[in-house]
RNA sequence: GCUCGCUUAGCUCAGUUGGUUAGAGCGCUUCGUUGACAUCGAAGAGGUCACUAGUUCGAAUCUAGUAGCGAGUACCA
């Protein structure tokens, strides 16, 4: 065996899994020793078919992959479908990149042309992410796999649009929509991410008509678009311009004349009180434009250039970028002594998420899907906990966010994703929705409409298509729907978990999954979002290299908790690769003798060993299994690698493998037993390495994968005696050992010791121990009753295991090397104790406390009281003896 | 503005229905190779659980408020 793991099996294993099909729900099911007839299925985000695999993914697949061989190895029919997203306008904004890196402009390819060139992009890469995927040792089902634009996925989305056109929740309207002059395509309200921005309000004089002297002034932060303005509002009950209301004003610069109107939407408090109506470039105007049927005039081209034909001076400003236009706007008014002044503003402005520039409110004909009725039952579905969502905290944003939902547009003016399924008639300018197109398509009367469909329109369907929807009598569909847990990160909450819960109770009437695990966002050491141009990136695919994927895996569950950011270092790194090695290094000890056996008997659990360490381990085997399994089915993955930490590296290695050297013949079943349960315990975080070391456990054939053991349940009732007792056991050889620490006693010098006022349990469990308490504590002898006379003694007490009693370990003086240490370390422990005996005597005096408080919890503290007094009468005589003998 | 989190040892964090002396790892101090592991073992020091008030026999834990940090979200022109 090798001195330690790093990760050099990696690969062989993963390879092991994909040749035996393990990932294959059925093919697994049908191997495990004790199948269950539940199902469980976790569909993975799919990440981006062009994109390179990030930390962020990288913690994905390591919880949902712990998740997924956990729930494999307990017996339940498993799936784990794997796929990747088209992403339609990251890989367009790419594939236009590439051409144009090589001197094309995408659009001289024409529709079809282009779709080539990002088929051809795709196939190139779809295999890097996969394989990246992989590499991190995910046992998902291949053999299943699903791409976003699959065929048919693609009928699903058809499918799926036509239907909701039918029951009237898709609509085309024409609305103001953000509209993204760089993308030359709307965005949905998610797609716009708000910024805070220094800016001003400009206050304009809008002269009246009926006498040009007088102004009204408006403020605005758009000043460019007064062009379009239609009109000018105040609130009606606003004194200072309620005689102003139906009167008219004139726009300075296209001189026009426009009403002022009345509506209670303006706060008279802000600004000057009256505002500006540009119906076609601001969402609250629009609204207003609605009430008042006024025209919306539209001042802006598609990339948000003024456009021709403005009247008055504005005529000329045709081609002026909206930013140009602002200042221009702002000059002229002060050329014209209209500007009556600038304040300091901060803003909260939209930004595309895509290309970061300013989000224009923009009019066009879109295609939208009714939300309400949708939303009202996904929020239902969360309310009643037919989903449940961890951590909590998300359940209320969740509904707050179905409650102030908006019609979602869903259109894109895009070339590389699904093209909607609605046909346009250019002699009767008619429009038809269908899956395939009219049939007098062929004579070019009907063209399809050259949109295409948001990308989290078909993510929406995700956990309906990959299982053969609209199929519903799909196997998969009916097997594995609804599915158990989805996990993601939070942000995309919105974006993709709520639309799937929307849609899938639509077309199904059941939810796509029963439970959502939203994993934390990874940062660096500091907290910092990782990102390329501060360099602290942390990139998956070099740790793996450098530590291999189950010390990624490890980290990265074991730093996972609920409601905090999770930092990642490589000082964590470094530290749970130990822990690997550190199971390593325990099968290394365990196997020491073995090589070459065969001898399958320790598979079967010890019944009855004689060794109360042996009983101890086993006993805190069930204990570790059980805390485990309930850690993993509440999603507390930090937790469950602590339980596993503690389990293993204190319990098992520093004291059970220490006591087993003592007993090392009859405790070899029950060490390679317990290893092996440790090895399938460890697994669903570390599979590689696990997967290794069980095929060097002795008889275990090459085809015999730890995947498809049993995982180990805790037993109903832990053998608590043993517990107990070996707490004891653990106390006496504690003692021992800080005694040696603290008066400067070599660890190693083998001291004598006798023991009295040991009860009939006490002394059982000592004697039953004597060997292994000799040689964990490292004693020379060990007596009953009090030192030879004539001798001084030290007197360690320890609880004993009868309750309230203590024991006391009597060591000579001449084992010791210097008196007065061991006077001052009695000292400070006998202050601690009657401070205890104090504060417990006083709790116990309160008659509140005695009146009110349970019996059995009084009682708990009146065992206590005795333990403390006992203990600080046996240190203080001690003391007493020791002080004479150092002044004699 | 609103909503929701977080604040525990020098550092990073646990602490799941209120009840042992508030825990772990790292770091620090002292010591140590009995058959795996120095990526190791033993012992030790270190905390008025952000602050204030309340509920309770009893509060890190429950309630209210304050401060600092963070996230989500809104139509303030």
């Amino acid at each position: 065996m090798d001195k330690a793991y790093e990760k050099q099996h990696d690969e062989k294993w993963q390879k092991f899994w994909d040749e035996k099909r393990l990932g294959v729900p059925e093919v697994a099911h049908a191997l495990h020793p004790q199948p269950l007839k539940e199902t469980f299925a976790l569909l993975m985000p799919p990440p981006n078919v062009t994109g390179v695999l990030h930390q962020g993914h990288a913690l994905m697949l390591a919880l949902e992959d712990t998740l997924t061989r956990w729930n494999r190895m307990c017996g339940l029919e498993t799936l784990y479908l794997p796929g990747t997203d088209h992403a339609s306008i990251a890989v367009q904004m790419q594939v236009v990149k590439h051409l144009a890196s090589k001197g094309i402009d995408h659009r001289s390819l024409g529709r079809e042309g282009f779709l080539k060139e990002c088929w051809s992009w795709i196939n190139d890469y779809r295999p890097r992410i996969y394989g990246q995927v992989r590499s991190i040792g995910t046992n998902c089902d291949w053999e299943r796999v699903k791409f976003t634009m699959d065929p048919e996925l693609n009928k699903g989305v058809t499918h799926a649009f036509v239907e909701l056109h039918k029951r009237g929740l898709i609509y085309r309207a024409e609305k103001l929509v953000n509209w993204s002059p760089v993308g030359q395509t709307v965005l949905s309200d998610l797609e716009v991410i708000f910024k805070e921005q220094k800016g001003h309000i400009w206050h304009l004089r809008y002269p009246l008509v009926d006498d040009p002297k007088k102004f009204l002034i408006v403020a605005t932060t758009r000043p460019e678009t007064m062009l379009g303005d239609v009109a000018v509002a105040v609130h009606p009950d606003d004194e200072r311009y309620k005689a102003l209301i139906g009167k008219k004003i004139r726009l300075p610069i296209i001189d026009r004349e426009i009403p002022v109107i009345a509506d209670t939407f303006v706060d008279p408090a802000f600004g000057s009180g009256a505002v500006k109506i540009t119906p076609a470039h601001d969402f609250n105007d629009f609204e207003v434009g609605e009430r008042h049927s006024l025209a919306r005039p539209n001042i802006f081209t598609p990339d948000a250039k003024i456009v021709p034909n403005l009247a008055g001076k504005a005529a000329g400003w045709a081609g002026l970028d909206r930013f140009v236009a602002r200042e221009k706007v702002v000059e002229e008014f002060k050329n014209l002594g209209l500007l009556e002044r600038i304040e300091d503003h901060v803003n909260r402005i939209g930004t595309s998420e895509r290309w970061g520039e300013v989000v224009e409110p923009y009019l066009s004909h879109q295609w939208f899907l009714k939300m309400d009725t949708m939303a009202k039952r996904a929020a239902e579905a969360v309310s009643t906990k037919r989903i449940e969502i961890v951590p909590h905290e998300f359940h209320n944003q969740f509904m707050r966010w179905m409650e102030n939902i908006h019609d979602w547009c869903i259109s894109r003016q895009l070339w590389w994703g699904q093209q909607i399924p609605a046909y346009h008639c250019r002699k009767t300018g008619k429009t038809v929705v269908s899956e395939t197109p009219p049939a007098s398509s062929q004579d070019h009367d009907w063209v399809q409409d050259p949109d295409v469909l948001d990308t989290w329109f078909s993510s929406g369907l995700w956990p309906l298509t990959t299982l053969g929807w609209p199929n519903v009598k799909a196997e998969d569909l009916k097997k594995f729907y609804p599915t158990s847990v989805l996990e993601t990160g939070f942000d995309i909450l919105f974006f993709w978990v709520a639309r799937m819960v929307m849609m899938c109770m639509e077309f199904v009437d059941e939810v796509p999954f029963k439970k959502v695990y939203m994993h934390p966002m990874v940062r660096d050491e500091h907290g910092q979002k990782m990102s390329k141009s501060k360099g602290n990136v942390i990139d998956p695919l070099e740790i793996m290299n450098d530590f291999g994927a189950d010390t990624l895996r490890l980290t990265l569950n074991a730093l996972c908790v609920q409601g905090r950011d999770l930092k990642l270092s490589n000082e964590r790194l470094d530290f749970y690769r130990a822990f690997i090695n550190k199971i390593w290094n325990a099968t290394r000890f365990a196997l020491m003798k073995s090589e070459g056996s065969i001898d399958r008997s320790w598979m079967k659990r010890p019944a009855k060993p004689t060794h109360l360490h042996d009983r101890w381990i086993l006993a805190r085997l069930d204990e570790a299994a059980r805390d485990l399994s309930k850690a993993w089915g509440e999603f507390r993955m930090q937790e469950a690698v602590d339980t596993l930490y503690h389990f293993i590296w204190s319990d098992f290695c520093d004291w059970y493998l220490e006591c087993a050297k003592a007993t090392r013949e009859e405790s070899d079943n029950t060490v390679k037993f317990v290893l092996g349960e440790i090895l399938k315990m460890m697994h669903p975080l570390c599979p590689h390495a696990t997967e290794e070391l069980w095929h060097g456990m002795p008889g275990i054939k090459f085809e015999e994968s730890l995947l498809v053991q049993k995982f180990p349940e805790g037993l109903g009732f832990p053998d608590s005696e043993a517990l107990a007792e070996f707490k004891f056991f653990q106390d006496i050889v504690g003692q021992i050992r800080t005694l040696k620490a603290e008066s400067k006693v070599a660890p190693s010098k083998a001291i004598r010791i006798w023991i009295k006022d040991a009860g009939p349990l006490s002394k059982k469990v000592i004697e039953s121990t004597r060997d292994t308490l000799i040689s964990m504590a490292r004693l020379g002898d060990l007596s009953w009753g009090d030192a030879p006379a004539g001798s001084a003694s030290t007197r360690l007490p320890v609880t004993a295991v009868e309750a309230g009693k203590s024991i006391e370990i009597v060591v000579p003086v001449s084992e010791l090397k210097d008196l007065a240490e061991e006077c001052d370390r009695l000292r400070k422990e006998l202050a601690s104790v009657e401070k205890l005996a104090t504060s417990q005597a006083s709790k116990l005096d309160n008659k509140n406390f005695v009146d009110r408080a349970p019996p059995e919890v009084i009682d708990k503290e009146k065992i206590k009281l005795e333990e403390y007094r006992d203990k600080a009468a046996k240190l203080s005589s001690t003391l007493k003896e020791l002080e004479a003998q150092v002044k004699g």
